[in-house]
DNA sequence: GTACAATTAAAACGAACGTTTGAATCAGTT
DNA sequence: AACTGATTCAAACGTTCGTTTTAATTGTAC
């Protein structure tokens, strides 16, 4: 048969991925060595490359098991408003929660790696690495298209070129918000309240406010009101 | 005389320093080898060690020497507008354009590497390397401490802890702005209009929009108006 | 033009990297 | 008990890394 993946110790690849997760955010991917990851594996260095083949397949299979669950999830809480709604348009705040909450719940999530994880992914989106680049723009491209399409049909005002622009910018605040929490020390000792599950309330409320900020002018209208309300 | 800096070729630091600031944005530091920096620089080997001393030396002066001018310009707009506003309190959305417009003015000039250093800043501040991180924080100490003061004493109703947050959230959106337009392949093809101009307006509207925005209720009070007003 | 200090140049250093190799070990089948 | 294929292991591979060393070259003052 052609079951050519676990034997007797499945484990072993589950050791060296969370290894790797762990140490790729700590380290990042070039400053984590195959060594560094086996040892705390507490396997064989060739165990890397025999199971996943190289250290690049390596970090890819980091982010798929967990992105592909992320974002079934964010599909599948898509799904299940637009059912609701019916022939409704869908609220927009309902779409950012739907993408950008189940991203803060997994992040939220210390037990099983989901926090170690969403640091990584957040710190990942401006790596210069271009095939992991490659490759999170392929994982991201289905969700992204049906997202960014229920929010187009939202604000079926406002344009998509600003829409675009601005699930940019809510993008990135997550990613910060995550990633630099306790990656970065610029704020260090500053937050009295870093407790992950009241980010949530916190980053919501900010993003949605961005999302319906007035519309810029580009000082092309001579500012007779300064521009028109974006969204709901 | 004790002037060990130039002799007669002080152009070699700088064709150095330039050279590395590109390639690091394009590989990230780990990636980009001192023979990568010297060949596109045109320089020897030797000459990154004898001029700088050391590999992290050379990152450091990378940002020193960008990141001393910029913040400079932040600090001297924020006193020009504490002179001009007396003893009234500042609006919010001065200090906030004051800090974020010069950086996105620095990132909106392509011409002397303003652009490529913006985007490699924004990379930074998640970057996993130790001393890159303490040195970023030591250098950004002072201008947050001022602007944090700057933006408690203009909104003295809204809790510290908030205004922290958001001015995370707000640093997030801007870094990713800058680093992930090009950097990013997420959206890759889909702005039509990607002009830095024009990312000013924009992204300043959605950062006060942010700032602005309903303070969230923890789910502590039990929804009796959600929430207060942040700002003006 | 000779002495001097700063800079550049070419070559080599040991260390660490990702990967490969070939033998040992294991579980299950016959 | 012998065989088989999957997995683990220790060791080594060639390459590249940041840095150091030593010599050649430069511009300037005496």
């Amino acid at each position: 048969m052609n079951a050519p993946a676990a034997r007797h110790t499945p484990e072993t690849r589950s050791r060296i991925l969370d290894a790797a997760e762990t140490l790729f955010v700590e380290h990042g991917f070039e400053a984590t060595s195959m060594r560094m990851i086996t040892s705390q594996a507490g396997v064989n260095l060739a165990a890397v490359n025999y199971h996943f083949g190289s250290k690049d397949a390596l970090i890819q299979e980091v982010f798929r098991r967990r992105l592909a669950e992320l974002n079934r999830q964010r599909l599948a809480m898509l799904d299940q408003l637009e059912a609701e709604a019916g022939s409704a348009p869908l609220k927009p705040s309902r779409i950012v929660e739907a993408f950008f909450g189940t991203a803060l719940a997994l992040a939220a999530d210390t037990e099983h790696g989901g926090h170690t994880f969403m640091r990584l992914l957040g710190r990942t989106y401006t790596e210069p690495n271009a095939f992991v680049r490659q490759f999170l723009a392929e994982e991201y491209a289905g969700v992204l298209e049906r997202f960014l399409g229920a929010l187009y049909r939202s604000l079926p005002d406002v344009p998509r070129e600003e829409i675009l622009w601005r699930f940019h910018f809510m993008m990135g605040a997550m990613s910060y918000a995550i990633a630099g929490t306790d990656a970065l020390q610029l704020f260090a000792g500053k937050f009295d309240d870093a407790d992950p599950a009241r980010l949530m309330p916190r980053l919501m409320s900010f993003l949605l406010g961005g999302l319906r900020a007035p519309l810029a002018d580009f000082a092309a209208k001579p500012a007779t009101r300064r521009g028109g309300r974006a969204a709901a």
